[in-house]
This record gives structure tokens, sequence and C-alpha cells, in this order.
DNA sequence: TCTTAAGTTCGATAATATTCGAACTATCGA
DNA sequence: TCGATAGTTCGAATATTATCGAACTTAAGA
């Protein structure tokens, strides 16, 4: 399992952030982080196919807004809460105060 | 020149924002709005189409970030900032505390 | 009333994104 | 070493968006 690349955080953007979580789908994933500390992706695919599920993540990763750490068999997912937080102060709570609606 | 269909606060959806400020036309717009009270259509255009930037309008106000009012032959666009303030706490500050990059 | 200016609406075309099956890789356990 | 499991990658089909010219509407001013 070859390392994921995760972008650093001063090259986030803000547009590709907001395109990542312009997806009901991600948006659910990112809401599931918040509460779970850790998933893998396959705790959070809600039935769909796998290689559905995979570009999600991938989309989510490439925006900074996810990290995945191979972990055994398994991915494990988190969300880059720290580093978000220093980028973009206020925006993460801003969109996760908000009720799963 | 009849009214423009403006969503209620209560009707505003995270992923129709998201999606409207995933493009960076639309993302320059409310920035600019941001500095400037108010705008009309045409002082935004940055040399584009009009119709494509009555396209762009249309979403940025589908979305509930921009408010559209006819004065003469002139449309001003202003920021819905209190409604989006009061849905959604500390979103819009998160967002245009960024430079423009 | 004629003209001009500001936007909208309507197509059509081009560019992006999403979805998903199939084949592949890596890791674990038996 | 042989499955089995978790995800990735590839490719193709579909759907959604963006772009822009052309025709239209409304309001203001000469």
């Amino acid at each position: 399992m070859r390392p994921y690349k995760h972008p650093a955080a001063d090259q986030f953007a803000l547009e590709r952030i907001f395109q990542a979580l312009s997806d009901p789908i991600r948006l659910e994933i990112v809401r599931h982080l918040d509460r779970v500390t850790e998933a893998t992706c396959g705790e959070l695919d809600g039935g769909r196919p796998k290689s559905s599920m995979s570009h999600h993540f991938r989309i989510l990763r490439d925006a900074g807004l996810v990290h995945t750490r191979g972990a055994g068999t398994v991915h494990q997912n988190t969300l880059r809460r720290a580093e978000l937080n220093a980028r973009f102060p206020g925006l993460l709570d801003a969109i996760l105060a908000q009720p799963a609606g």
C-alpha cells in the first residue's frame, strides 16, 4: 500500500474545499468523521460501490479535508481538523455546527 | 423588470452554498461584495460576456448568498450577510477572512 | 418615440464530474 | 501459499456545469 499524497496545509485552496463539500455524499462523510475520530472507507459507503467511494475519498484528500492512513488491510480516515482550523479559522466549526439536513 | 426569486434563510442549504462558492468567478464576486456594500453585475464582469455573468449571479442568488435588486436600468447586488450569519454563524467570516488567492 | 445600456433567457457546445463494473494491489489469517 | 477482504485504478457511460452568441425585456434619457 503506497502512501497517499496529502497536500500541505499551505496548499489548501478554498475553492477546492468548497468543491469537495458540494457533494452530499462527501459532506456526509465529513460530518461522520467529525463524530468518530476515525473511520474506514467501508464504514462510510452506505452501500455504494467501492470505486465510487474511493473517488469521493480522493477528492476529500486532495482538498486537504481528510487524511487517510493505511492500517493493515484497512484504511483509516480522519478529519484534518488542526490544519484546517489553522488555515481557515472557524470554517470547520461553521460547517459542522449544522444539522445534517 | 420582474422581481427575482430569493430563497428564504431557512431554505439555505450548505451544499448549495458550497457548490456556488466552488467556482473562482463566483468566489471573487462574493469577496468583492464583501468589500463594497453593493455593486452592479456590470461592475463585476471582468470582461466576461453578460450571459455568463447572469448565469453566475443566478447561482449565487439561488444559493442565498446574494440579493439582487433592480434599481432603474441597473441591478444592485448585495451579500445577504445578516441572514447568512444567522443561519450559518461564522461561515461567511471564515470565508472572507481569506486573502483572495 | 428612438436609442442606448443593463441584464435575462434560450440554445448549443464544450468542459467537468459522477457512477460503476472489472481488473489490480496489498495485507492478513488459515 | 491460498483465499478473503479493503481499497485503488482504469475506462466508459451518463449527468451536471460552464461558456457564450443571439434575441429579448425593461428602464432611462434625448
